[in-house]
RNA sequence: GGGCUUGUAGCUCAGUGGUUAGAGCACUGUGCUGAUAACGCAGGGGUCACUGGUUCGAAUCCAGUCAGGCCCA
């Protein structure tokens, strides 16, 4: 047994499916949990995807941080619970199910029925549980995963029978149910897998935190303008709306007047329809003008408010003095009322009057744009919500009056607002204040309701012409004009919201103090729920710092948490409202509910506790013995979501269980959105219920988009897939990507990103193991020094002996990095270690093996050889395994052939029994005792200078090829000259036979000085300038002499005598006469370009053996075979062959080096070596 | 409008007051090579977003402006 050779082109995309086939075959993730139980656990709690549409590869991104630390901390020695979480309900997976069906309303829903329509919101997210399983798992996301056949047929049967009861398989045996309840249960001890937030045991576990906050008083029913969808027929939460939801649009704005009632006999103003009020001066009829985006609010106008300290005006119209401009209006003028600021919305010729303050025209009275409509004839308005308008008297056209109001502005329109409380947040505020009517005009779905006249059943998407025209007709339009603003639209369905008044209800935030938070006293944060979560807010660890201050601010501004949503998929509120005297009551769990339950329970019974089924249940009142039935809304899905971290860890039902993995070490999901979602939700509800932070670190990471910058989007064409790029790009390829980038920043994802990582990283990788087995397997090497010693947790057993530099350099380097890895891996830092990997393999493959190829290549097998073997296996097996949790599928093909290949108990040479996956070993150890500072220091110098020779040599035109003499070096002050065994890495890389350091650079260059701004600025201040043109002027060498000596220089500034100290001059040294130097920031190297006869022979013998190196590559020999060589030339090259042949042969694995002619079996080339022809016959013996 | 964050080469990004601002990719030239899809050396490529200030000296510190992102009003 031995190594299989590898070759350097290789289909990752195939190999990667043949892994996932080799995990699933042998159930390696089952037996990892089997490895590491019982272990001290490390908690990690998913935050659920919506399992609504297969995922993208921006969750892509997320998942493979998640699985990169999850396998970290497992190979760290840790227990995890590997749970993934998906998100089921709520009104997402209702609009897919709606598109699904065809459905365009909530009637439809209703019309179909809504225990077939949620088991279709079930049986899909079932579907997309299990595709984006499936896509976790090409992902090489390593997670407790559910059996997706099963998923699927859940599905299935749940939709045809969901009271057919079947068995299933669990953890600890089968489990038998209705279908219905298996699906209910998913997720739990019982059955293992995925959570599902649809779960029974999630649902109750809200029940229960709203309960709590009920008894503590942080629930309530409100009443609010709230945005509305009406395309849904939902109200839409503060936390959906804000980031999602703003589009630009373009509205028409209408401005109208709004005709002044005339006053009263006694000197009061009129209260209903009188006579228009005019101006006594020149007779015209006085207007208010108003202006609005929404003309459909003017329907529900109950007021119109001023600023009480803005600058009004009291203007005349002139349309009399240039009537063209008139369109078919009235040519007679109006006096308007207007701020002074608004000026400019006027059209055609004007005459201010009067200035006034808004205070002086409180209590105004004035006819409203739709009076006309018996809603507005109406006592206290029209809504539903009695309890607002209890006690007003007045209907709307009798309450219209301009009142005062501090926030009214003049930057748009026309600093006189209309208001409508019916239609507007801040409008029902004020108009709760001031006990106005309230007029709201719309039903769920934006049509207006009775008591509208001709506008009932209109819906509101269709009603701005009509208004127009009822304005013009009444000819209170003044104009009409387009106008850009945000708007908010829905985020599922993208229709244009509306506000709309409605009850909905609420969790108490509680004051927002105006203060410091360390003032704020223990008992105004006792009775306030924002404050205790800031508190746990405090005990987080933030990753990136950032995160702490968003989520603060988020907490300082938010709302109060509207929980509830008027739609049909979703958390069914545990809130019973008596139909007799409105008192309600909040359920805490099934237990209560069966005992408390009147009639219905046995309807319930067998369902999860869903729409419709636990609609039917009714409890008796305890204020007044009446009914209470459920409300209809559902939850807001952010409580399901927020749980998790109670209902997965058993918080009801096995306290134990929840204690040993509350709160999680480590929670992570993208940034934007999660500070006001997931990440406040888990805060709040485990304020509630715990007053402790449900997780301890919180990494979160920026957004995904495609490579031209922008979002992905499929309309725009830069979407991709990701199915599509993982069998294009191969994950280990996409997974480096996401690691390789610092998470706060934007990502952006493409297919020229991807071959960048695959080149800069995977190819070199793969390549140095493919070199390694090449060799290895020819030489039929193994590491038989680790027989007996074997630890399959660490394969690679200690580090290997080894008196070779670049041996000690590598495992140095090696352990170095392994040291910086671990700490960053510790510190959910996979940039930082990417980058370390990244520098290791540059030093790996582009110095270690480059320098190291003829330990490999040379012919007979010595103790050298076999430690360059042993070295190089080692920092193999060694570093893949430190790999293998972010790029699991090439190390464990590694792995396979490196450890599992040759560490088998079947072997008779090496037997010993290795993991059967790189992934259940453990995380290798830093060898501290190898890592050799000044060997690490030193190799660079040997690297600098390498480099600043092979630069020389270039600036000579002299090829690598053709040896020189010398090379001569110069260390600058600080660095340690090489050691003699660093110096034949040196030459040997560069071709060059002797090697000599000289004491000063004095030969190799001539010097230019500078001042050491450093000291000298602070010192001459503004003078320095002159100080320094004065240094330029002297000359450079003597200087340099001077300096060297350790002698002071006297400079002439002005006049003036300036003596600087050594220390204050810099020397820079500049290009040399004679040799070819380079003059680096640690070096000063300089090559001989004289080329003796005998040095021009070896570099034609070099080409020579070139050239047949060449040759058996053409003719497709093997690295190995041995030959024979005929060659025809003459001359300098004829000599050449006779007198360099040993080393011809050598090199080019020779038998025999025949002048003449080759024979016709030989493959034959003819070369032109520096003018001279050769004729060259290689074949393999 | 407020908070947080970013702006450096064609692209992706380093660079926390000091000499001539760097790397990788891409481009050009050249060299090396029986592991490499590579690699080495060199070259072209910069208004360090802009304006002002502090300083002998600013990509870096301060103020403001502009632009992008996230969050809030």
């Amino acid at each position: 047994m031995t190594f299989k050779q590898v070759p350097s082109d290789v289909n990752f995309i195939d190999q990667e499916h043949e892994i996932l086939e080799f995990w699933k075959e042998n159930k390696s993730f089952e037996s990892l949990r089997a490895i590491h139980k019982g272990k001290p656990p490390w908690s990690f709690i998913d935050g659920p995807i919506t399992a609504n549409n297969p995922m993208g590869v921006h969750h892509g991104w997320g998942r493979t941080y998640k699985d990169l630390y999850n396998r970290f901390w497992t190979m760290k020695g840790r227990e995890l619970r590997y749970q993934n979480g998906f998100d089921c309900q709520g009104l997402w997976v209702e609009v897919e199910v709606e598109k699904e069906k065809g459905y365009t309303s909530k009637k439809d829903i209703e019309e179909q029925g809504l225990a077939e329509f949620v088991r279709e919101c079930k049986a899909r997210v079932l579907r997309y549980s299990a595709v984006q399983t499936e896509q976790s798992q090409r992902l090489g996301y390593w997670m407790d995963w559910n059996d997706t056949d099963l998923l699927r047929e859940l599905a299935e049967k749940l939709l045809k029978d969901p009271s057919q009861e079947i068995t299933v398989d669990g953890p600890e045996g089968p489990v038998t149910d209705s279908v219905e309840q298996i699906v209910g249960r998913l997720g739990m001890p019982e059955l293992g897998g995925s959570y599902f937030t649809f779960a029974n045991e999630n649902n109750y576990m809200i029940w229960a935190m709203i309960k709590k906050c009920w008894e503590n008083d942080w629930l309530y029913r409100g009443a609010d303008v709230m945005p509305w969808c009406p395309r849904c027929a939902t109200g839409i939460s503060q936390h959906e709306i804000v980031t999602d939801g703003y589009k630009e649009l373009t509205h028409r704005s209408v401005t109208v007047r709004f005709p002044l009632r005339e006053m009263t006999e006694d000197g009061g103003q009129a209260t209903g329809p009188a006579s228009p009020r005019t101006d006594p001066e020149t007779g015209l009829p006085e207007s208010l003008l108003v202006w609005t985006t929404t003309p459909w609010t003017l329907t529900s106008n109950v007021a119109a408010a001023v600023g009480p300290d803005l600058t009004y005006v009291k203007v005349r119209t002139r349309p009399e003095l240039r009537p063209e401009l008139v369109e078919g209006g009235t040519v007679e003028g109006h006096i308007l009322y207007l701020s002074k600021g608004a000026l400019p919305i006027l059209s055609g010729d004007y005459e201010v009057l009067a200035e006034l303050k808004g205070e002086e025209m409180e209590g105004w009275t004035y006819d409203g744009p739709f009076d006309d409509l018996p809603s507005a004839q109406k006592p206290g308005g029209v809504t539903h919500l009695h309890d607002l308008v209890e006690g007003v008297e007045q209907n709307a056209a009798q309450a219209h009056q301009i009142i005062l109001w501090d926030e009214v502005g003049e930057e748009e329109g026309t600093g006189i607002v209309h208001i409508a409380p019916g239609c507007g947040a801040e409008d029902f505020e004020l108009g709760q204040e001031l006990n106005l009517p309230i007029i709201a005009p719309l039903d769920e779905e934006g049509y207006f309701i009775e008591e509208f006249g001709w506008v009932t059943g209109k819906n509101v998407s269709v009603i701005s012409d009509p208004i127009f025209e009822s304005l013009e007709e009444k000819g209170t339009l003044y104009h009409v004009r387009p106008y850009t603003h945000r708007y908010p639209t829905c985020w599922r369905c993208g229709t244009e919201l509306v506000f709309r008044l409605v009850d909905e209800w609420f969790i108490s935030m509680g004051e927002s103090y105006d203060k410091p938070r360390h003032q704020v006293t223990e008992e105004e944060k006792a009775k306030s729920l924002r404050y205790q979560i800031m508190d746990v807010v405090d005990d987080i660890r933030w990753i990136p710092e950032f995160g702490y201050k968003r989520e603060l601010d988020w907490l300082r501004n938010m709302h109060d948490w509207m929980i509830s949503k008027k739609r049909y998929w979703g958390l069914a509120l545990p809130i019973w409202v008596c139909a007799d005297c409105d008192h309600y009551h909040v359920v805490g769990d099934d237990a209560e509910l069966r005992e408390r339950a009147v009639e219905g329970y046995d309807i319930l019974e067998g369902h999860t506790p869903h729409r419709p089924y636990i609609d039917a249940v009714k409890l008796e009142c305890d204020q007044c013995g009446g009914t209470m039935s459920r409300i209809p809304e559902v939850g807001n899905p952010w409580l399901d979501a927020g749980i998790v971290s109670f209902s997965t860890l058993q918080y009801r039902t096995d306290r134990e269980y929840w204690e040993k993995w509350y709160p999680a070490h480590w929670i992570s999901e993208s940034f934007p959105g999660q500070f006001r979602n997931w990440f406040y939700s888990l805060l709040a509800m485990a304020t509630v219920l715990d007053n402790s932070p449900p997780f301890l670190e919180n990494f979160s990471y920026a957004s995904l988009h495609a490579e031209d910058g922008r979002e992905m989007h499929k309309s725009w064409g830069n979407a991709i897939e990701f199915n599509e790029a993982a069998d294009k790009m191969g994950v280990d390829v996409m997974r480096w990507l996401y690691c390789a980038h610092k998470p706060e920043h934007n990502l952006l994802f493409g297919y020229h990103r991807a071959e960048e990582t695959r080149r800069r990283f995977i190819i070199p990788f793969w390549n140095v193991y493919s070199f390694f087995t090449t060799y290895a397997e020819i030489d039929g090497w193994l590491p038989s020094s680790l027989v007996g010693d074997f630890d399959p947790a660490h394969p690679e057993g200690a580090t290997p002996p080894s008196q070779n530099p670049l041996d000690r350099w590598i495992l140095a380097r090696l352990n170095q990095s392994l040291a910086r890895i671990t700490d960053s891996l510790e510190n959910s830092d996979a940039y930082t270690a990417t980058q370390s990997f990244e520098k290791l393999l540059d030093d790996l493959s582009n110095w270690y093996v480059r320098r190291s190829r003829r330990r490999y290549w040379k012919s007979e097998r010595d103790a050298d050889k076999d430690t360059a073997y042993a070295t190089l296996w080692h920092v193999l097996v060694k570093m893949s395994r430190a790999l293998a949790p972010i790029i699991p599928f090439i190390t464990e093909k590694m792995y396979q052939n490196l450890v599992r290949g040759v560490f088998d108990d079947t072997s008779t040479e090496l037997s010993a029994s290795a993991y059967e996956s790189v992934h259940h070993t453990s995380w290798p150890e830093v060898d501290a005792d190898v890592i050799d500072e000044k060997l690490i220091e030193q190799m660079e110098v040997a690297r600098e200078t390498a480099s600043q020779g092979l630069s020389a040599r270039g600036n000579a035109g002299i090829k690598v090829r053709q040896p020189l003499s010398k090379v001569l070096v110069n260390v600058k002050a600080g660095w340690a000259e090489l050691d003699d065994e660093l110096v034949d890495i040196v030459t040997d890389e560069l071709n060059i036979k002797e090697f000599a350091f000289v004491e000063d650079a004095d030969d190799l260059i001539s010097y230019n000085v500078l001042p050491v701004n450093k000291l000298l600025g602070p010192k001459f201040g503004a003078d320095f300038p002159k100080v320094r043109a004065a240094l330029a002027e002297l000359d450079a060498d003597e200087v340099a002499a001077q300096v060297e000596a350790g002698e002071n220089v006297t400079l002439d500034v002005e006049g003036a005598s300036v003596e600087l100290a050594p220390e204050e001059v810099l020397v820079q040294t500049e290009a040399a006469e004679g040799l070819s130097t380079v003059d680096g920031k640690l070096l000063t190297v300089a090559v001989d370009t004289g080329i003796t006869p005998e040095l021009r022979s070896e570099g034609l013998a070099r080409e020579i053996v070139r050239r047949v190196q060449e040759q058996r590559k053409n003719a497709d020999f093997n690295i190995e075979d041995r030959i024979t060589t005929w060659y025809a030339a003459d001359d300098e090259l004829a000599e050449v062959f006779a007198d360099w042949g040993d080393y011809i042969s050598e090199e080019t694995l020779s038998t025999e080096l025949i002048a003449g002619d080759p024979p016709a079996e030989a493959y034959v080339e003819t070369h032109d070596v520096e003018g001279e022809e050769v004729t060259i016959g290689v074949k393999q013996n």
